[in-house]
DNA sequence: TAAACTGGTTTGCAGTACAAACTAGTTTAC
DNA sequence: GTAAACTAGTTTGTACTGCAAACCAGTTTA
């Protein structure tokens, strides 16, 4: 039984982050997403979020597009084939856990 | 829809660490533990697993005591209330997540 | 042409997890 | 009797992290 258990130790830090977790939800449900529109969605400030998406995309979890919106810098990001993996093994294991505790 | 996955920003980080959230997993399924059943359970190391008893004892999450089983000393942990309470709070927001993520 | 705004990034700081080193005492070996 | 090894932990040092404040390059407004 408590080999399901340990394996909370090896969770995915990366994703578990709740600011990430939350980035990567919506990423998840939607095509691309741009950094205003994400900033109001988990209300994080401009630094913060900015951090979490390099860090995703370092991990190689998200793709970050640098355009121009007419004259204004516009970010857009979305999830990769490894980021949407990464948060489907993450549910997983929190179904998991969550199975195993009730 | 959002408002729900917001919430995933104010989850109580005490218990969302895993060395953590397995270490109270663990006291939520026994009446007490000891530090080496712990320890054998966890597989943490004797400072880290230490340290983050200490962590959950601060945080009134946990009574530790501590007294001798012979000559040696014994380290005995058993969830408080507000332990348990926080457990089952944690444990329903991270349900809630993944229902609204399926 | 200065002030304020946009869409971000970088920096500084405070807090964290972790293992290595340490502690206080006990048992074993010689 | 005392040195070495063991027990059951705690403390310390380090490297990393999340966060907001400060900053930046460019644009619009006064």
């Amino acid at each position: 039984m408590n080999d399901d258990l340990r394996s909370l130790t090896e969770l995915d830090r990366l994703i578990h982050e709740p600011a990430r977790l939350l980035i990567v939800t919506i990423l998840s449900t939607v095509e691309s997403a741009d950094f205003l529109f994400l900033q109001r969605e988990t209300e994080l400030t401009k630094g913060n979020l900015s951090a979490h998406l390099s860090k995703l995309e370092g991990a190689g979890y998200i793709d970050i597009e640098k355009t121009f919106k007419g004259k204004l810098p516009l970010t857009v990001c979305k999830l990769t084939e490894a980021g949407q993996q990464a948060f489907e093994d993450y549910r997983h294991q929190m179904q998991n856990f969550i199975a195993r505790t009730e």
